[in-house]
DNA sequence: ACCTGAACACCGTTCAAGT
DNA sequence: ACCTGAACACCGTTCAAGT
């Protein structure tokens, strides 16, 4: 039952999760496959089953590795604009835009639905994806300090669901002859709008 | 070359597809294939071939059906709301929100990445997305008369972003501990909020 | 303890062969 | 003209058998 090597079983995990980002890099979730990573780590189908639960498995931690990279890119974005706190929310959105441009595959698997056995996302996931809209609220507390507190959490969410959703839409080619430059003015004139008419409408 | 019976043809075609959409709502994009729809059909696999171009072309025509679909009740909640343009975008969203809910997997299997053989769009599903904001595009004319005719276009965008992304993060659950109402009540929020700051930074 | 690889039940796609 | 169904190259998942 125990396992004799437990550094040659983390190795393997890393191993397994490195190749398989870099498959849904290249080729979107639909290109990934259990089979394809064994075989490129040289190992057979059944041994990563000892590495992973199963396929749902895999896709939730790669997923976790986006989701703290995503966190890593944006708490550098807030840190670089925190003593002003409309320029920082501009820039945490700017740089949500950015990874998912560059992560493009890697950000939209995060946000497929989802039809698992497993109703129930696990604990350690739903902290990394709730880690996200946080970022947000510290420079809304700083730009709106009046509020109540419960409020913080639902504008934040707001916030985060604008940014998203022409992040979403731009990556999906919802929009009809749209380049970078255009997104973010829409990304500026969206966030901007949202944020002086909670101003008008809360002050 | 000819096609000896076009009725039959369209006759199969129709049905291919109510059972396409069939299975996407019970399992989801993940849980279709050509193989189940042609068992369901009475047909043979390579019969489908005759139908449908390949997979891809498949599930386009099935999301061009819920794009229709939810135009269709976009439509209708405009209608309901036209003389009060304000209401009248808030009814659009709250339709926009409730088809996500209703028809949750075919909505998402609509916005799902593209990693096809083909890089463009067909002309035809092009059309049908485009139609879903221009529906915006009247009410906010209505609202603001007095913007230059191309900003309209970004606006409505906008906007559908901001009512996409709010369903989208809902739908998928990566808000903690939301119920419909609440959902409703951030929508209302964003719309608002955006609408109020719109006006506030363009009078 | 760890890994293999065959086995099972599925996929999309093609195409010679039947009617 | 239309349809079949075997064939091919893939899937996820399990597990007896080897080391």
């Amino acid at each position: 039952m125990k396992r004799r090597d437990e550094e040659a079983h983390k190795a393997k995990h890393e191993l397994a999760l490195q190749i398989g980002e870099e498959i849904v890099t290249e080729m979107g979730s639909k290109g990934l496959s259990v089979r394809k990573i064994a075989l490129a780590m040289g190992y057979s189908v059944g041994t990563l089953y000892a590495v992973f639960r199963n396929f749902d498995d895999l896709i939730l931690q790669l997923n976790g590795r986006t989701l703290d990279k995503l966190y890593t890119a944006l708490s550098d974005a807030e840190q670089q604009q925190y003593e002003q706190p409309h320029a920082c929310l501009l820039a945490l959105s700017h740089a949500y835009l950015q990874f998912a441009i560059e992560y493009r595959l890697r950000w939209s698997m995060v946000f497929e639905p989802r039809v698992t056995r497993e109703p129930e996302v696990p604990s350690w996931y739903q902290e990394k994806v709730s880690r996200l809209p946080s970022l947000f609220e510290k420079p809304l507390q700083a730009l709106m300090p009046t509020l109540e507190p419960k409020a913080y959490a639902q504008i934040t969410r707001a916030l985060w669901g604008n940014v998203h959703g022409i992040c979403i839409l731009a990556l999906t080619e919802k929009f009809e002859d749209m380049n970078v430059d255009a997104i973010k003015k829409m990304l500026d004139l969206s966030v901007n709008a949202f944020l002086s008419g909670l101003n008008s409408s809360l002050a």
